[in-house]
DNA sequence: TCGGCCTCGTGATGTAAATCACACGACGGA
DNA sequence: TCCGTCGTGTGATTTACATCACGAGGCCGA
């Protein structure tokens, strides 16, 4: 098999590495198989767009490897990033379950993989496996949940700081060392981060020099560290 | 039967006439009759909370008559509405859904009556009648939509007054004269409308006083009239 | 009937953050 | 190798709102 962008392609959902934590997982055999069977795979490069938001749903995607940005733009360009997805997530499963527009743009921040579903396909497999619609179900009320946490960021958090206070103290809980510091490596720009909380890029730039004098954060390279958590939490304080 | 709060009370979903258009509609026989076994039914003061952001979900509340104001807070006291209920609507259905808290307030607006389903019992039911789990979904994802389009006026619209001619505009969509003005009952305080648009009360009095000026809307007492929807249009440009 | 409370209007003031502007280093392609 | 682009730091300026402050009218209950 080739290998485009370098990637190694994953070509059988049922020996996925990422298949048992996610929303198609540990399905009978038989379903399993239909799934494997009505989705097709393909690899994109940086900055592929998998949909557009305001399209008509053609199908989900699911995310093998690599990372997609999620964003929603007005049209005078003005830009935000609600969630940066990772492996395992099901793109695009609220428009095509609702038929609505893809309320989101769908782009490839590094290559990848990703399996692709019909719609029309999608919407038989669950018609014919109830137990798969209730759990599809819980995962269109879980994004629900996440969203209104981005609405009550964007609603309630009234400064920048506060937002990217927050938005830092989210990173921490993905990878902590023993001694209560965090080390991860920082792939968005101050653009995207600035897309993020809503701000602009210059104010995430003071950001980080302030955060970085007042001993909260450090920056090696491309290594982010973070200082501590509870004084984070003091400047989220609500 | 007993009407407080001056309501006329009604006692079977079935008959009841907001049943066409919504979400438990239009459902086979038995299922409607099972529904109208496991609901209980109760009317509400003006100010009574149906349920409060963060408790565990009880159940779902589908409601018959009155108006709730759906809204979440910051610790500080910030509040922002992000929806107001009318009649017919299904209240609570991502939290019973997905088992996490719920993730708005609900209080009534004005006296009214609402029945109310618990989490066990309604979840039975779907899992018994699997043509109506994939209607709640739909309506979940629906919901999503809705929720992003908060986002986005959340966090693109820039000035408070182009928020407020969006929310003028969503208002004049319910109810246009023939002469393309609409008039409607203000119901709302510009305090509530401050939090709906998330922004002052004091904003909120000066865009009144400035629209009024521009002649793109009239107060008659507590009657609102909207001169014109294009006008509004050129505001919000978006 | 009166007094208190809620809603509303509007002025004065302060300030945080957008905007504009420019310079510098890193990187990658021609 | 050089040049263009991209990401970044930081100063100066401006401005739209929040905030504070106060007064006036309306409504309701005592």
């Amino acid at each position: 098999m080739r290998a485009p962008y370098g990637l190694n392609i994953l070509d059988n959902c049922l020996t996925c590495p990422v298949r048992e934590e996610h929303l198609f997982c540990n399905l009978s055999i038989h379903a399993g198989q239909r799934l494997n069977e009505i989705k097709s795979t393909a690899v994109y490069p940086k900055g592929a767009m998998l949909f557009i938001e305001g399209q008509q749903p053609r199908g989900v995607f699911v995310l093998c490897t690599g990372k997609v940005k999620l964003s929603t733009s007005s049209r005078e360009g003005k830009t935000i990033i609600t969630k940066i997805s990772e492996s395992g997530d099901v793109l695009g499963l609220n428009a095509v379950v609702s038929n609505l527009p893809y309320e989101v743009t769908a782009e490839m921040m590094e290559p990848g993989q990703a399996n692709f579903i019909p719609r029309d396909s999608l919407l038989q497999f669950l018609k014919d496996n109830g137990e798969v619609a209730l759990r599809v179900a819980e995962q269109l009320s879980r994004n629900y949940y996440t969203a209104y946490e981005e609405i009550r960021t964007l609603g309630l958090a009234t400064s920048p700081s506060e937002k990217f206070a927050k938005l830092l103290l989210s990173w921490t809980t993905k990878s902590t060392q023993t001694d209560g510091s965090t080390q991860m490596k920082l792939t968005l720009t101050h653009e995207e981060i600035a897309e993020i909380i809503g701000t602009t890029r210059e104010t995430v730039s003071r950001l980080f020099s302030e955060f970085k004098k007042k001993q909260l954060l450090q920056l090696k390279g491309s290594t982010l560290i973070i200082r501590s958590r509870p004084a984070l939490e003091k400047i989220v304080q609500s």
